[in-house]
DNA sequence: TGACAAATAGCACGATCGGTCGTGCTATTT
DNA sequence: AAATAGCACGACCGATCGTGCTATTTGTCA
């Protein structure tokens, strides 16, 4: 068949393009400049400008699974796996090779007003992850890493703020001081989340065993 | 004399524009329109696009210090004043009548690669309230309210953190609990900057006198 | 009422937007 | 060798972008 590796260009250049200027600066003239063809060939790949966004955003999730998720599952399950995901989560599209920041956080600031298919995928993505960390803070609540009454949704909902005053830090604002103090935060709302000392003697009988 | 009042309604239209649009989504046509006259007429109150930008940004930064800065100032200096001011920060567009969000965190996500005036702009805004973050902080540290091994910088940067999630949970996911997460953020954060209760005892022999 | 300055509108420009159309090249199939 | 299908091209559409230049309206004061 040897379908040809247009799309995967396109779509390649076009994540770089979209990390680098948010969605509203991917415009089909431009990332048909960037990848060298015209703007007519790349449109015929594709047919709307919506489609060429939603599948800069797919590939998005694809490379975030890849350099993001999928390594940190090799962690044993529970907080440590949170660690993994959170280390790898931060500061993701530096190390995903990207030449600017992460789409969906810049997504969620230009969308919030408008809506569309474009913003229907943002917020199903933002959904999916949002549901990931919570059922990895669920997990450690389960093995007891953290206490009964952690509140998932708030842990996420701060989670989240690290992530962002990250972003904004470290890209706007070019802090170079940004990772260390995503570290902090996050290792402080770990603290906060862990049983104290005298709870310790009296709470984990459960120990799911999943980690050899 | 007599300066018409146009450019200020201009300049309010637009500011309620721009929080729904974004800097990018702030056009000369658009906002002419949205104000009832001819682009050009428009135009010729500022001299480019940039400046009208900047107009805007100034007016928003009038507005906030009315309705979130003043207001706080009227606080007791130190925690107290702090309260206040995140009080008013958090959802601050809303209680302004502005039928969007904030055009500066929305900016902070949307010129992070680019610059010019405009970025320029953004970031002296930003580095103004964050020193006015930093020093209120700096105050409850003075006072004994927080500890004196607080860093300031970490804090108001988990602060911002807790700004923009409650921006990105209110506006793009609408989530209605998001006021209400946003506040146990904050009280988090407090609680961590605390002196601990045996720490009481020996601390505080600094008390500015600063409310009756 | 007439003169003058400020404010607004009209109009046109080059560029770029998303999108369409017809055409040619190059393989593969028949 | 002929027919077909995929792919990319340049030209072009109407709309809108920011930005000038030129009238026309409007308000003020003598």
């Amino acid at each position: 068949m040897a379908a040809p590796d247009t799309r995967i260009r396109i779509v390649d250049q076009g994540l770089d393009l979209i990390s680098r200027s948010g969605l509203a600066g991917v415009t089909l003239g431009g990332l048909a400049a960037e990848v060298g063809m015209s703007k007519s060939g790349l449109f015929a790949h594709f047919k709307s400008k919506d489609a060429v966004q939603i599948a800069l955003l797919d590939r998005m999730a694809e490379v975030a699974n890849r350099v993001v998720v999928a390594p940190a599952m090799a962690a044993p399950a529970g907080l440590a796996r949170l660690r993994a995901l959170v280390g790898n989560w931060i500061g993701w599209s530096d190390r995903a090779g990207l030449s600017g920041g992460c789409p969906v956080a810049a997504a969620l600031f230009e969308l919030d007003d408008l809506d569309g298919a474009v913003r229907a995928k943002v917020e199903l993505m933002e959904g999916n992850w949002r549901g990931l960390l919570r059922g990895l803070v669920g997990e450690a609540v389960g093995r007891g890493e953290f206490r009964a009454d952690v509140d998932a949704d708030q842990f996420v909902f701060e989670l989240c703020g690290v992530y962002l005053t990250h972003h904004a830090s470290h890209r706007f604002l070019r802090d170079p001081q940004a990772d260390g103090r995503a570290r902090i935060a996050f290792e402080a709302l770990i603290v906060r989340a862990q049983p104290t000392p005298q709870e310790w003697a009296t709470a984990p009988d459960q120990t799911p065993g999943e980690t050899p």
